[in-house]
DNA sequence: CCCAGTACTTTGCAATACAAGGTATCTTAA
DNA sequence: TTAAGATACCTTGTATTGCAAAGTACTGGG
């Protein structure tokens, strides 16, 4: 039992969550989800996030358009489906229950 | 894909922060934690909770000690060790941590 | 033509929440 | 005294899924 166990437990929650939230912003590739993740220091791998991102594609909330890169193979860059888009507003409630429900189980608020 | 599946999804990441908090408090037993739990809206049933306070005493961050009971079998009553208490610590600077990371990637801050 | 860089994919493993069923203890009441 | 019901703890099997590691494929430079 160590504390990184604990971390990377807590991000599998929201990992889903945060990834369609950064592509609701502008189409992106691969690359760019994980640089932005490793930004906000949620550590993911390649070999978990490209799983994923054909998951949600399969579950109809991604698609995607392959473009050329001038600098390697081309890049698959995702979009959200009309559905990923309502998924994510689904989301973004459930997350704040979660924050509120932890923040009362803890008995903390916000002004500490 | 359905938001049941993601709200069980972002539940495991906090559920030994949060029944670690709750023993911090008092010492309880099992059905007090699944109470405790159930008012705050993270459901969890026995098969996830008993599996998990064992896990956690083995990493020796909770003891207990059996108490009669007038009304049934005894029942454990858990507490938390030193190690417990330290560790109650970190997980508490660590869900602050990803609070921070989730809104920053989703955009979000306390006034919204 | 090989090598380095970039990008996407696959495989095997380990952790773990949950459903379902099991065992043990105690109280109550016929 | 014993059967039924309630309470409490435990175990087994399954499905999910994050991750490490290795693999495939495309591009441009020397």
């Amino acid at each position: 039992m160590n504390i990184e166990r604990v971390k990377s437990q807590m991000r599998k929650g929201v990992l889903e969550y945060c990834i369609l939230s950064i592509i609701s912003k502008e189409e992106v590739y691969a690359s760019d989800i994980l640089q932005t993740l490793k930004d906000a220091k949620l550590i993911v791998v390649e070999g978990t996030l490209y799983p994923l991102l054909t998951r949600l594609k399969n579950d109809g909330l991604l698609n995607y358009r392959w473009e050329e890169s001038t600098s390697g193979p081309p890049r698959k860059y995702y979009g959200l489906t009309e559905m990923g888009q309502r998924f994510l507003k689904e989301m973004d409630a459930t997350w704040d229950e979660l924050v509120a429900s932890v923040n009362h189980t803890t008995s903390k608020n916000k002004n500490q």
